[in-house]
DNA sequence: GTGTTTGCAAAGTGTTTGCAATTTA
DNA sequence: TAAATTGCAAACACTTTGCAAACAC
């Protein structure tokens, strides 16, 4: 059985995991917050999809607002960005080394541990430039019923 | 040294590669065709990019026809878009399977060939989803000189 | 109070579409 | 001439931005 003390401190509130990152911790950004790091799991979000929920919950923040925080949680740490899809921008409570299945279908993403994978025979990168992240997606297309 | 017997068969003209796509050789589609495919080299290309090419050479053409050009050469199997940017798509002649380097800093994108990459550790797809293609973007940044 | 953040609406970017005019076979 | 293709301009989806009002400290 695997330990896992390396986890991220869990934050005892919304609060400290904004003031830890440097932001004042108005209204939208505490709903977003809690919306996207309290359910425990991790979570693919576009702006969109993340703006209705919190909309749904009741909550009045604008969708440039969702934006601009998707931005500022990114810039912090607290979120990455995932490019599977020329259209819309996905983002990841999951900000670990890992990859991705991508349903093209329904637009879904799932995470794929990054702890496993091995990727053998890449040729070193052109020039004097260094690789920042490599990033594998696997397109899948789930059979819709009709 | 290798053989290259397992190249795409050259294709006499490009009113032969369009025909033999099914697409009617309009003046448009040959000089799009000739540009992207009679250099012999492989090419990634935008709409933008390959656009203000042919305006440049001399050829009218519409930046919508270069869009749906582009469509129909990729549903023809000429063309494989490559998706590393969440702002525009990119076409890519070479339509075998293979991966990508990207320069995130100034958009360019390198084919890496897909004979010698082995993805080791890779779980099963969920449910009953088909794979239908494993991208792999090593995303690099070549240092600017300021 | 002072600097930060928000919301709106407008602007921006890349892409698609409807349709009349043109071109191809 | 009949069917396919083009170009334009308008529509589109998603995202960013300018700025006055609202808010946090």
């Amino acid at each position: 059985m695997q330990d896992s003390s390396h986890h991220h401190r869990p934050f005892a509130s919304a609060i400290e995991r904004l003031r830890a990152a440097g932001l004042r911790p108005t209204r939208q950004r505490l709903s977003l917050c809690r919306r996207l790091f309290e359910g425990g799991q991790v979570r693919h979000v576009t702006a969109e999809t993340l703006h209705s929920e919190v909309l749904a919950a009741g909550v009045k923040v604008s969708l440039a607002t969702v934006y601009n925080t998707l931005h500022q949680f990114t810039k912090a740490g607290l979120l990455r960005e995932v490019v599977v899809d020329g259209a819309k921008t996905y983002f990841d409570t999951n900000t670990s080394s890992h990859h991705h299945f991508y349903d093209v279908e329904h637009g879904d993403l799932l995470d794929i541990g990054g702890e496993g994978i091995i990727i053998e025979g890449l040729p070193q990168p052109p020039d004097g430039a260094t690789v920042e992240r490599v990033d594998i997606v696997v397109r899948v297309r789930r059979p819709s019923r009709d």
